[in-house]
DNA sequence: GTGAAAGCGCTAACAA
DNA sequence: TTGTTAGCGCTTTCAC
């Protein structure tokens, strides 16, 4: 309630003026420099007195122009409400925080041109570092980024050729195991719904399909392999599509959480009950897997540490500056996670 | 790839050198002043070829200071991985962007110091308003915005005596409602977990609920009543210890999406089927309320409107100037979706 | 121990 | 139609 109607603005001059002090002085003992310059303890604490009473808040984007440092930092992210992206929006929030920077929150609906100009748009706005979860192959306003020594590290997807450091989730492996613990049930026509294709995580995941129906000896059905985004519409449809086909698959794998919803959704409409009707195996967990009218089994992905390790790996760059030589690439194991929206069909073989 | 690894830091004065012309002309022509000015096209064509060619990016920070306007919003939220809080940030953050906008987002993990420190971080940061989804009853700091003609909107969340726009719901009729309808449907043994109290939307929900009992003559059981956070564990515990009470509720009323992963979690682990062996209604939709093994009786916020018309006011205010008299006060309808979690015990009422 | 002043990149008032 | 310059609020070099 003090200074409730105060003059906006206060500024270091105005601190001096009231302290008698100079603007130089008051900058050092404020920047916590009274050591370095031998600042005398009565100005020091008059200093802190006046600019309390006035109720001082530095002006960051002065700062930061003189600086050229915010302590900000850009996050770049296909879609904060997907709840993946969600969650890990808020494990970096989190970190920056703890490390004393603010976060910028882009988001790009998985639209390149969104990206870039987002990117320009962080970079105007004289972030410290950026974390980005790229879509699709295009680069070039990453590579302008560590061109400039701009520190960047790409999450969740990878870029072919671009030397930033990565964490990223081993989609393959992920895709791979679900997919074989469907083999392991008896399952062989296994339908997979894609997200956005061209990313690198889809792209893993189609391949991790692939080579275990074909390390079983297992024919690729193309007419199984559908969907491009990462929406409920998405796996709504493609449900649909797949349910209805002269030889319908008789397991799922949803390749998103977000696909999950509107592959669920469709097998209700079509009154099919999981498991013993169809199957369902989902990329990416969520807090009601466990208690969907099928428990729900998952690839579930480490979220927490993603986030973490991308802000550490970023504030690291930033704070030592950029080592050409040494671009980390973090590569996470997912994790199958088995409940109970699988069924056995004809000879299940033990996993 | 042009400019691959062109100097950084292009400024006005660059583009200036090159044309051969003067800074404010430069700046006139790229802020699209051309014909306010009556600059000659053959200058502007110049000076946008030269800014293409060096690869121009404006610095916001210069910008910024000297016109004393980011076009920067500042988003206070309690838990943005909270998924109700995390579709709002994203529809905020798209009708933000739609108008120009940029977003920094900030938790407060329902902390007020930590909501106290945010707000005079984004004062810092130069934004141009705030969006706040307060904490608890403390406001000073967000007079203090108001006193010094920064504009704010509520959101979500209301604080008693500030005059500050507002976008809430009506919390008091959509737990009313929830608890009228556990009633018709016979229950008398209504237990409520409660997220934070003494937020605006516990102390609603709350009373509505009480008010509920009241007009039906059931006495209000103070042992039913428990919870005072926004979290899963406090879901789990207080389930936990409801249905352990001597005489358990044959209802409970999950204040929260959150809250909700906790009792549902609480109740699989005391093999307690819903509807069958206990009712349950939730606060805030989820995409997975539909496929849950009982599909989830809800009350649903209008998360969408919420956050566009929190945008709208906040930039309409940013941009008309702050208007002592008219402080909009928005407030919503929940809506009772009606599934498949509530059983009917004795004598139900139609609704 | 402290101060004066330059300068970060930009806009706009004033001048021409 | 264009240029000169002050100044936004801050940090820091250089000076005393």
């Amino acid at each position: 309630m003090l200074q409730v109607s105060g003059k906006m603005n206060i500024t270091l001059v105005d601190i001096a003026k009231k302290a008698g002090l100079s603007v130089s002085t008051v900058s050092r003992i404020l920047n916590g420099q009274q050591r370095k310059y031998r600042i005398s303890d009565k100005s020091a604490n008059l200093v802190f007195k006046v600019a309390e009473e006035l109720n001082y808040k530095p002006n960051a984007l002065a700062r930061g122009l003189r600086l050229k440092k915010t302590h900000t930092l850009g996050l770049v992210v296909p879609d904060i409400s997907n709840p993946f992206f969600a969650f890990i929006t808020r494990i970096i929030q989190l970190h920056a925080h703890n490390n004393g920077y603010s976060l910028i929150v882009c988001n790009t609906d998985e639209n390149i041109e969104s990206e870039v100009e987002q990117v320009n748009l962080l970079i105007s706005k004289g972030v410290d570092g950026f974390i980005i979860m790229p879509v699709g192959t295009q680069s070039d306003h990453i590579e302008y980024l560590i061109n400039n020594e701009l520190p960047v590290v790409l999450l969740d997807r990878t870029l072919a050729n671009v030397k930033a450091g990565m964490v990223l989730v081993d989609n393959f492996k992920g895709s791979y195991d679900a997919t074989q613990h469907l083999i392991n049930k008896g399952h062989t026509a296994i339908a997979i719904v894609l997200g956005l294709r061209n990313t690198s995580t889809t792209n893993e995941r189609l391949e991790g399909y692939k080579q275990a129906l074909i390390d079983n000896g297992i024919e690729i059905n193309e007419k199984y392999i559908v969907g491009n985004d990462f929406r409920i519409e998405t796996g709504y449809i493609e449900t649909k599509f797949l349910v209805n086909l002269e030889k319908p698959p008789t397991a799922i794998f949803a390749t998103s959480d977000i696909i999950t919803v509107g592959a669920l959704k469709a097998l209700a409409e079509e009154n099919l009950k999981i498991p013993d009707d169809i199957s369902l195996v989902a990329f990416d967990d969520t807090d009601f897997a466990p208690y969907l009218s099928a428990p729900l089994t998952v690839v579930k992905q480490p979220k927490e540490l993603m986030g973490e390790i991308a802000v550490k790996l970023l504030i690291e760059e930033i704070q030592n500056g950029h080592d050409e030589f040494e671009k980390p690439k973090i590569i996470l194991k997912p994790k199958l996670v088995i409940r109970n929206s699988v069924v056995s069909v004809s000879k299940p073989v033990s996993i």
